[in-house]
DNA sequence: CCTTAAATTTTGCATATGCACCTAAAATAT
DNA sequence: ATATTTTAGGTGCATATGCAAAATTTAAGG
């Protein structure tokens, strides 16, 4: 047995393993929905930020722009985001959510919060927040 | 703007958010490894775990085993890990480390000892044992 | 103007992720 | 001994992720 005793600590593995967990668990509280985490998160962003660039939408969600890209594919498919008219940029994409995308939402909403509580509830307010910082933190450091 | 103002707090995109950008760092301080952190993770766990079936390794990374048997797939490829013989179960496939395995490992140890302290530094130790922990309930409430 | 630089987004390539389903082999039951 | 169930693993399909490079359009410099 080599040298490495000290990598299941490691930042990156806990993180993703992590991620990877709750991401199963949000997938399936979310499954009457239709949609999987992602999207779901895809789709709020779009709502919240309106009519929005690929560029404003990726920052908002901390996601890279090539990432974003793929992401709505299926979500425009199913006609939940369309691509809105109000471009006096021609190289811009003015993304916008649909009535179809506001009702999955809506119908969505409920099982995220159960998903979110369970999680949430489950470690208790106080310290999800503190939690939030210092995941906030990771990413400040990761950059 | 719709009902959603409460989605920015969402546990799984904070997550997931904070494995990509931790993700992206490691990636970045790997690559003169030619590693990426999740193939750095597997080859460390499969150097630790020794000869191990799929599923052991799968259980000690918290992977799903269908990804396991695709993200050893590049490592195979390039030879740092294959099939040992050792399998009085024909369903079984031992899996080992191979000596040019254990090489790209020792090369890649002090770039990931340099991502961790980034981010365990960063943090504190104390403060990211707390972390630790937030992060295993979080696995706990997820099942 | 016109050439060059910058901004916005998409594509090619490669890996990462997991559910549903399939195959094969071993364990158990009858 | 044969049938059933359980266990170990892989495949098909679809999404998720991001770097490098391309395509398109706008802005800036001379």
């Amino acid at each position: 047995m080599p040298i490495l005793n000290e990598t299941p600590d490691c930042a990156c593995l806990t993180l993703r393993g992590t991620a990877r967990a709750v991401t199963q668990m949000y997938d399936e509280t979310l499954k009457p929905s239709d949609l999987k985490a992602t999207q779901f998160s895809v789709l709020a962003a779009v709502a919240v930020e309106g009519p929005a660039s690929m560029t404003a939408i990726s920052k908002a969600l901390v996601m890279d722009r090539t990432t974003l890209t793929r992401n709505l594919k299926p979500l425009m498919e199913r006609g939940l985001v369309k691509e809105g008219a109000g471009a006096k940029d021609r190289r811009q994409r003015q993304i916008v959510i649909t009535r179809a995308g506001n009702a999955a939402l809506s119908k969505a909403l409920p099982l995220w919060k159960k998903a979110h509580s369970q999680i949430v509830d489950g470690i208790g307010h106080a310290r999800w927040q503190g939690m939030t910082r210092l995941l906030d933190e990771a990413i400040t450091l990761s950059n």
